[in-house]
RNA sequence: CGGGCCGUGGCGCAGCCUGGCUAGCGCGCUUGCUUGGGGUGCAAGAGGUCCCGGGUUCAAAUCCCGGCGGCCCGACCA
C-alpha cells in the first residue's frame, strides 16, 4: 500500500542518499541548528561499532586516549601560518561568555593541533619522553557553507590522533601505520575498499608537510576521502616551541603527526552498500546482526511460535520483533529499510518441520534451515554477507578505474562524469603535483584524490599536462 | 556565501496565482473486530502556532517586507 519513500538511485542519487539516511533512522537534520544533525540510535550504534574497531587498533599500536578542551584561545590558531589560513574561514568564535566580552576570544576547535602543541611543549623535555602517542574522541565544529548529513555537517564526531617523535623517519612510520589501520577498518570492518595514497601539495592539511588519505568510491563513482593521516614535520613543533633534548645533548623540535576519521565514514558506508530498498549494513558494523519475525494466525499458534522464537533469539543474541498489531509484512519492510543483515521468519509451518527461514538483506536470498543448525547458518550467512559486500564494492571500484594517457582523454572522461548520471570514474593518469595541473582539472570539478601507495599500473610516465616525467599514475576524480 | 526549489496534524501532499464558509486528502496514530509466510480489511476516533516576525486589508495559509531552516547547483571544505 504505502510505497517505499526511497527515491531510486538511478533517478536522483542525492535524493536517494537523503532518503536512506532518514528511512534507515540513521539521522535527521537538527532543524533548529543550521548545518547540524541528530545522529539517531540506529546511526550512533554504527558509529560505536566503528569506534570500537578503531580504538582497539589504536590501543594495540600503543596509543592512549585523553581529552583536550573544546575551546581554544584564538591566538593559538595564528601561531602556524598555513594552519590559520586554512581554517579561519570555517571557525566559530566565542566572544562573549558569562555575560561579558572576552579579552581574548575562543574558537571552537575545528581540530586540535594547536592546543595540543601547547601541551606537548609542557610535557616533552627529553628524547626519553618520546614518542607521545595520544588520541581523543571528540566533536569539532567547522562552519561549512554546504552541509549533507554525515558527509559534511557543521559539527561532527571524530577521533584525532596526535603523536610526537624524535625523528622524521619515526613520524613517517607512524603516519603510514595509521593509514594502514584506516584501510584495515574500512575494508575489513566496513567492507569498503579504499585506495591508500598521498595527497598532492594542493590538497594537503593546512600546516602539514604531507598528507595521506584513504579514498573510497561511492556507487555513483564519486570519490570520498574516508580518512587522513598527516606528516606535520616540525611545523607545529616550531610554532609551539616543542623542543626536546636529544641523546647527544642537543636541542631539536619534535616531529609530529595527526590523523583522523569522522562520522563521515557512515556516509561512505551508506553510499557504498545501500540499495533502492534502503540501508544495507555489513554485519560487522550493524547494531545487531539479525531479527526474528514471528508469524502466527491463530491464538493457539501464537504462544508456541513466540516461545520458540524467543528461545532462538536469546540463543543467537539477536532481536525478536514481537510487536503486536504489526503484520509480518510490515515488519519485513521495517527491518529492511534499517539495513539489518538477516531477517529470520518463524511460523507454524516451521514449528511443525523444525525449520526456520533466514533471509539476507544484501541479496534477498531466502533459505530454510533446520533450527538445530541455525547458529552455524547465521554465522556463515553473516560471513558471506560481509565478504560479498566487500567483493561487490571492490569490483565496482576496479571496473570504474579507467586509464587515460592524454589530457584530452582525461577531460573526455571527466566531461561524462560531470553529466551527473552516476557514471563517475576514477581516472588514472600520469600527472605532476603542480598548481597548474590542479587548475586544469578544476574546470571539470575534479581533483587529484591521491597518489596511490601501490602502483597497480605502468610506473613512470610523462605528465599529461606538462610532459615531465612523473613516477606513477594518480587518481583523478570528482569527490564529495 | 551566490542562484534555484521548498516549509500546511507524526510523514507525504493539495489549497496560495485570483485573500472570504468550519483548512482538505493519503499514509501513519488510538480503540474494537478482523487479518497475519512481504506494507490485511472494516468501523469509530484523536491530532493543526498553515516555519517565525512585521506589514497591507473589514478579512491573510494565500499578497508585501524581513528572518530562520531544508534540498539541489556553484564557489569553499572531512
Amino acid at each position: 500500500m504505502a510505497e517505499s519513500r526511497i527515491t531510486p538511485r538511478s533517478q536522483d542519487f542525492a535524493a536517494w542518499y537523503q532518503d536512506v539516511v532518514l528511512e534507515g533512522d540513521m539521522a535527521e537534520p537538527a532543524e533548529i541548528v543550521k548545518g547540524c544533525m541528530v545522529i539517531k540510535a540506529n546511526g550512533y550504534a554504527v558509529w560505536e561499532a566503528l569506534q570500537r574497531a578503531f580504538d582497539d587498533r589504536f590501543k594495540a599500536a600503543g596509543h592512549q586516549n585523553l581529552y583536550f578542551p573544546l575551546l581554544i584561545p584564538q591566538s593559538f590558531l595564528k601561531k602556524e601560518a598555513e594552519h590559520v589560513e586554512g581554517f579561519s574561514p570555517e571557525l566559530a568564535v566565542v566572544t562573549i561568555a558569562g555575560g561579558r566580552e572576552l579579552e581574548e576570544p575562543y574558537v571552537i576547535r575545528p581540530t586540535s593541533e594547536t592546543i595540543i602543541g601547547h601541551f606537548f611543549a609542557r610535557w616533552i623535555q627529553s628524547w626519553r619522553d618520546l614518542p607521545v602517542l595520544i588520541n581523543q574522541w571528540a566533536n569539532v565544529v567547522r562552519w561549512e557553507l554546504r552541509t549533507r548529513m554525515f558527509l559534511r555537517t557543521t559539527e561532527f564526531l571524530w577521533q584525532e590522533g596526535h603523536t610526537a617523535h624524535a625523528t622524521h623517519e619515526e613520524a613517517l612510520e607512524e603516519v603510514l601505520r595509521i593509514l594502514d589501520i584506516y584501510a584495515d577498518v574500512a575494508e575489513n570492518v566496513m567492507a569498503m575498499p579504499v585506495i591508500k595514497g598521498s595527497k598532492t601539495s594542493g590538497e594537503k592539511f593546512a600546516g602539514a608537510l604531507r598528507s595521506y588519505s584513504i579514498e573510497a568510491m561511492m556507487q555513483n563513482g564519486l570519490a570520498l576521502q574516508a580518512g587522513t593521516s598527516h606528516d606535520l614535520g616540525q611545523n607545529f613543533g616550531k610554532a609551539f616551541d616543542v623542543q626536546f633534548q636529544t641523546r647527544e645533548g642537543t636541542l631539536d623540535y619534535v616531529w609530529q603527526t595527526s590523523w583522523g576519521v569522522s562520522t563521515r565514514l557512515i556516509g561512505g558506508l551508506i553510499m557504498t552498500h545501500s540499495d533502492d530498498k534502503g540501508l544495507v549494513l555489513p554485519p560487522r558494523v550493524a547494531p545487531f546482526p539479525g531479527v526474528i519475525v514471528p508469524i502466527y494466525r491463530k491464538d493457539d499458534e501464537r504462544g508456541p511460535v513466540l516461545e520458540t522464537a524467543r528461545k532462538i533469539a536469546a540463543d543467537l543474541k539477536i532481536k525478536l520483533d514481537d510487536r503486536e498489531g504489526q503484520t509480518p509484512g510490515a515488519k519485513f519492510f521495517h527491518w529492511e529499510r534499517r539495513g539489518v543483515p538477516v531477517v529470520m521468519e518463524l511460523g507454524p509451518r516451521d514449528l511443525a518441520s523444525g525449520n526456520i527461514v533466514i533471509k539476507r538483506r544484501d541479496s534477498s536470498a531466502k533459505e530454510t534451515v533446520a533450527q538445530t543448525s541455525v547458529r552455524e547458518k547465521l554465522e556463515s550467512t553473516l560471513g558471506a554477507i560481509q565478504k560479498d559486500l566487500y567483493a561487490a564494492a571492490k569490483r565496482r571500484l576496479e571496473d570504474n578505474c579507467v586509464l587515460a594517457n592524454s589530457i584530452q582523454e582525461v577531460e573526455d572522461i571527466l566531461r561524462e562524469v560531470t553529466a551527473e548520471k552516476g557514471g563517475g570514474k576514477f581516472v588514472m593518469a600520469h600527472l605532476k603535483d603542480d598548481p597548474a595541473t590542479d587548475a586544469r582539472l578544476k574546470e571539470f570539478k575534479a581533483t587529484v584524490r591521491n597518489i596511490p601507495m601501490v602502483d597497480n599500473y605502468d610506473g613512470p610516465g610523462a605528465c599529461v599536462v606538462t610532459g615531465e616525467q612523473v613516477p606513477q599514475r594518480v587518481v583523478i576524480a570528482k569527490a564529495y
